[in-house]
DNA sequence: GTGAAAAAGCAACAAAAGTTGCGACAAGTC
DNA sequence: GACTTGTCGCAACTTTTGTTGCTTTTTCAC
């Protein structure tokens, strides 16, 4: 086993088609031949049977086979499968995303919009993301690892809607983050509760009725 | 063991506080006695170890236990964890809750959202609904009853926007259905995703986001 | 009440998940 | 190249989870 092995990112594949990785892991002791190999070859084993077949049809013993290792090895480095998860998910990373600057407000919010329905909305997306929510679920450090993956997605969607201010698109007392919020939300409880389809053309939709307001508009001056 | 055991809904408890059993169960051979007597002490015990301490982390021998029951018992009726959960959570009923209607759209709309957020809000209702989406994640039947309970209560909701369009307050164009999703949906991400508060007054929040809109207003004439 | 049928209890079993100790070997150090 | 140490493979083990056959208890129809 000598090809190099691809790190992907679950979250983020589609999302940010760049994937560089930082620094080539601080805490490694022995970060030079078989020991990151091995490591590598898991988390793209289990990466793929977490789109695959979900977290919960996946097991460790699994991940071992495909990954050609014995499944001690994965435990050692990994104490459970909701922490393999994680980080074959990889929800430690997912900086500096690329975010739409078109100049425009609508357009920037549909092409994040569509980014997010793009990465959740295909069958494969979808387990893959239904997956870490459901890993996540499992234990409490890693519901806060995900939290501060969303924290830090947020932080980086609301600059779409700051910049929109700074234009005067908006008004200044506008929720950035309750805006993307009620903009991707839809697309995920479609995903997590609703099973409604997940399209660009939904995408759209929900970004048109956030700005717009469903309300039929009174005469506002500004 | 002879108290009469109150049924609980996982998922309207607070949502709906009536709580009408149509049926005493059609399907049952022996109605009678202990056996639907230990049926509902099992449900119970499931439904209480969901909220206390998660799906993951519910064993279905612990639910025999807390029923007072042997846990074949338990694996004869329920086959899966899975199902057993759906059951406690009692995903097929939750017919004919009661929806606002107080002649104002922006009223009902926030007592609409107020109720998911009293209800997902607190700790055990959060751990409670997680569960049952953790719980659909792990088997297709259940996915499919999960989605089924879904449109159930999306329908019901988009009356609340219908009564609206009737009276004259929403455009006939409006989408009911991505209104009460944009509405309903940051509360749920808010749950499964960023683990950001869940309040009523967020609720309050984006329902006025949602209904004014973001932008800053133009000239509307009707 | 009595008997047939249903459902629960019990124990023993089977399968899956997770752990431990040890020998082998590969990686980095001198 | 020899030494030290981290990591892997392997086998044996424990624990947890789920199953099966059989017995006992309970319900319900008569």
């Amino acid at each position: 086993m000598h090809q190099e092995i691809t790190k992907r990112n679950l979250f983020c594949d589609n999302v940010a088609r760049v994937m560089t990785k930082p620094e080539p892991r601080v805490g490694e002791k022995r970060p030079g031949g078989r020991a990151e190999r091995v490591r590598l070859s898991v988390l793209q084993a289990a990466s793929e049977l977490l789109t695959e077949v979900g977290y919960d049809k996946m097991s460790v013993e699994d991940v071992a086979a495909r990954a050609g290792v014995h499944k001690t090895t994965v435990y050692r480095r990994w104490p459970t499968k909701a922490d393999l998860s994680a980080d074959a998910a990889d929800l430690h990373v997912a900086e500096a995303i690329p975010m739409p600057d078109t100049g425009d407000l609508v357009e920037d919010l549909k092409l994040l919009a569509r980014d997010v329905a793009k990465n959740i909305g295909t069958e494969h997306g979808a387990r893959r993301s239904r997956s870490i929510v459901v890993a996540a679920a499992a234990s409490d450090d890693l519901t806060v690892a995900m939290h501060q993956f969303w924290a830090r997605r947020l932080a980086l969607s609301t600059a779409v809607v700051e910049r929109a201010i700074e234009r005067g698109e908006l008004c200044e007392s506008t929720n950035a983050k309750l805006l993307i919020e009620a903009i991707i939300g839809p697309l995920w409880i479609r995903l997590l509760l609703t099973g409604e389809p997940i399209t660009e053309e939904v995408a759209d939709e929900i970004v048109d009725l956030v700005i717009s307001g469903a309300k039929l508009h009174e005469v506002h001056t500004h």
